[in-house]
DNA sequence: TGAGAAGTGCACTGTTGGTACAGTACTTGT
DNA sequence: ACAAGTACTGTACCAACAGTGCACTTCTCA
């Protein structure tokens, strides 16, 4: 059982307006989203809303970490339970790319979408600190697939010549790409399916 | 040598105003685009404005349907091109990927941004109409791709289970994650070296 | 019980999308 | 050269909304 620190109840509103405003930035972009419906869904008032948050780029922010804070959490808990089941860096990997799907696949409404794919897609409203946030979070996920793919390529070496950086942004990519398809075409499946394609090359470029 | 329909004023202005509505569009997100800031730009009137488009909604259109027209075309002319180059199913869906490559990574700044996904991410703001337009898209492409894939599947079996329809949706993804990755990382050969990445699954999965 | 946390109330300003409509200059076919 | 569109301009207006600032109040919990 895991202790989880009780939130107060500053930190609960805070995590509500969070909650709700991620949802509407999600669904009609960060300049689409008022902060009259914001505090309208949450109950509160816009003063109320101002004591959490400096201005409104201030809750990009505070959206955005806690975004990337959330996704290297869930990555992190994959890889420790996908190392746990195989000592083997392919294998592992492998399993862990399994686990991913899975988890994807079992979002009841299909995944709601990538924050950071939604910023990249507005940068000129963000000031500068923000739009750093999400070109680091796409450099910390290209090293850490990248880590893992020099482990596998140590000991089995690739059937074909491959940059090793391309293939750790390929699955950012697909995941990327799987949520935008996935919600395009209101067919929440396709973002796992394209995880378990990746998996299929990962295993064609260093399985036998 | 082509004989291009010369455009008349009118055409000529619409034409203006929609790039620059695409440009902000994908920078801003539609709803952070003003009128103001484009007629501005434009040179132009708000009643100016008006008279080409009936509202906002009718630019998201008109814009949509105009990026749906330009890839349609873009594809069309790479697909001739590659099977001019050759008669083999795989030979020519491999020389299309290395041209799509190709001219992707000889776009100056980078590829500016796939209005599709960037309406994906907005799909509340949009009419049903319009939002029907960015599935239809994506449908199309998977059925365009997928064709394909099946023409190479029957000469060369695949050496692995695998989807075609995943198969086929794989390439929208890697370009739309590419695209974002290559924008949010400032790197504009991520996109065609995502493009190369899946060019080489489809050699892996098909090729000897 | 008292000090800070967590709000409320209200006033204010500029911007935005959108409407209405009369007038005008520029093109284009004939 | 002229009429008939085409492609706008100018002006005036509106309701809704984003975003801020600040004084004031209520709630919570050590």
């Amino acid at each position: 059982m895991v202790q989880v620190q009780a939130l107060s109840k500053g930190e609960q509103t805070r995590e509500r307006l969070l909650d709700i405003a991620q949802d509407a930035v999600l669904h009609k972009g960060f300049a689409g989203t008022s902060l009259d419906e914001i505090i309208c869904e949450a109950g509160i008032t816009k003063s109320g809303f101002f004591y959490h948050f400096r201005d409104k780029n201030d809750l990009a922010k505070a959206l955005l970490q806690r975004y990337l804070d959330n996704e290297w959490r869930v990555f992190e808990d994959l890889f420790s339970q996908a190392e746990e089941l195989s000592d083997d860096p392919l294998h592992s990997f492998l399993i862990f790319l399994k686990l991913f799907a899975d988890l994807m696949s079992d979002i009841p409404n299909g995944h709601p979408g990538c924050l950071v794919a939604s910023y990249v897609y507005q940068d000129y409203l963000f000031s500068q600190e923000v739009r750093r946030m999400t070109t680091e979070g796409h450099r910390i996920w290209r090293v850490r697939f990248r880590e893992r793919l020099d482990r596998i390529a140590a000991r089995y070496p690739p059937k074909i010549e491959v940059d090793l950086n391309d293939m750790a942004d390929m699955l950012s990519a697909v995941a990327d790409g799987g949520i935008i398809l996935g919600k395009s075409l209101a067919e929440p499946a396709v973002l796992s399916r394209q995880i378990m394609q990746y998996r299929a090359y990962v295993k064609l470029v260093f399985g036998g």
